[in-house]
DNA sequence: GGCGTAATCTAGACGCCGTCAAGATAGTTT
DNA sequence: AAACTATCTTGACGGCGTCTAGATTACGCC
């Protein structure tokens, strides 16, 4: 079997016992290895940077063929690699699928941190705004946004917990200066930290994966998030009146 | 191969080639087919409710292995029958668990129901009931309701559509009837409902899915109602002294 | 009752998957 | 230069869902 590289050939296939079928028989190998430095494509038998090539593969195969489609084979074939190389990154499919995963939450949490930059200083409208900007999320990335939460694919690796619980905090923290400025008196923070997890995770699951929900809501970005701070506000009461959005 | 049964053995294997392995090499067939009329176990070629024992099957492989044990394969082996069979009854592995998924929905529907029926009739009362049946629905079944919402698994069948319908039917009449109540004019009448699906649906996901939410939440079973109960008791302003919990 | 048709089930094949082990190749360190 | 380690290939294994052809049985109709 084994066809080689261009370069490099020499000695390789010596024991093999055969190249009898098309050499072009197999899809070809290493597009653009090593883009970064100064050799550019010199096609290499190691890789360059294969688990970056993985991960956005990884990313275009959930794009294009959702959660079913995304499979460490296929991951290797698009990245230009035999079947087994991806092991040697990820271990098995539940490491790739945590590392990316990890990355999404990184973006999750960037789109909260963008959406409050756009809001006031005024602490329910910076509570709100992390609302949106989650649901936001959810919606610019279905695929991404159900993977997150598909706990019994993803091995639980430490990038990826911190991750997580770096685009919650942002949830947290605004509860908490929401409800200080609301005079609360901390006694039901929990709950109220509870609820603000809980509206902005479920309306968007329900958004991404319900069709009786998704039927009774918005579609339009400009009306759902309309939507979407009237439900917010709806949760915390005493600052119906005072939100300026 | 086909060792066939006990019974009409005569004349089957005529045109096999083998049956040199031992006779008993294959896992026994037919369990208890045709339970419930009089002839009680034939082993019949027939299975004779081959589509009841299958959907127990993947009750029992949901319980024990979680959502990636259910299997066609499994299924049809636990029921004693070839692992083609299933196809007859179901299509494919998402007919099987979307009909088993109409099931789960009905049993989410009548657990909601059992909550509401021992609370008081005060509107707010029954919608709070109707979330803690929710989240307790999805406490006791955890696989199960994990499996409700896994949209890329299911094909979408009219049986589970209106049992769906039929579940969030109540949380809509229950908010309906409370906004009512409380004097509301109906103008956010939507809003408050996709807050109920919300609330329900995003906090029991986060309590199953979620090892960071999960642990800011009671366990107990006692506290974790009154839990649920102050969550919702927060999205639902202006009862918050009324109710009798 | 008997018979033809439709429903049900078996058995095998196909291609895909994830994982493992053995070996080839290429940097890197000593 | 040599040893070492990381990376990648290749092939094998078993399990999966689905398709097909054919065996077996139930059932309606005469």
């Amino acid at each position: 079997m084994a066809t080689r590289r261009k370069i490099a050939v020499a000695k390789a296939n010596a024991g093999s016992p055969s190249a009898s079928t098309t050499p072009s028989s197999r899809p070809k190998l290493r597009r653009a290895a090593r883009a970064s430095t100064k050799v550019v494509s010199q096609r290499t038998y190691h890789h360059g940077d294969l688990r970056q090539a993985l991960l956005a593969a990884a990313e275009a195969l959930l794009a294009e063929k959702g959660l079913e489609g995304v499979t460490l084979r296929e991951c290797a074939r698009r990245a230009g690699v035999s079947h087994g190389a991806p092991a040697h990154h990820f271990g098995d499919v539940g490491g790739l699928l945590a590392e990316f995963t990890a990355i999404s939450f990184a973006q999750l949490d960037e789109s909260m941190r963008a959406a409050r930059r756009l809001a006031s200083a005024q602490p329910i409208d910076q509570l709100i705004a992390c609302g949106v900007g989650y649901v936001d999320y959810g919606i610019r990335h279905p695929a991404r946004f159900r993977l997150m939460f598909r706990a019994e694919k993803l091995r639980i690796i430490p990038s990826l917990v911190t991750a997580s619980d770096h685009a919650y905090g942002q949830l947290q923290e605004c509860m908490n200066v929401t409800d200080r400025a609301a005079g609360g008196d901390g006694s039901l923070l929990a709950e109220k930290i509870a609820l603000a997890w809980t509206i902005v995770h479920g309306f968007t699951m329900l958004l991404l994966d319900n069709d009786g929900f998704a039927r009774q809501v918005p579609v339009k970005p400009v009306a759902l998030r309309a939507f979407v701070t009237r439900v917010l506000m709806l949760a915390v009461p005493g600052f119906e009146r005072r939100a300026s959005i």
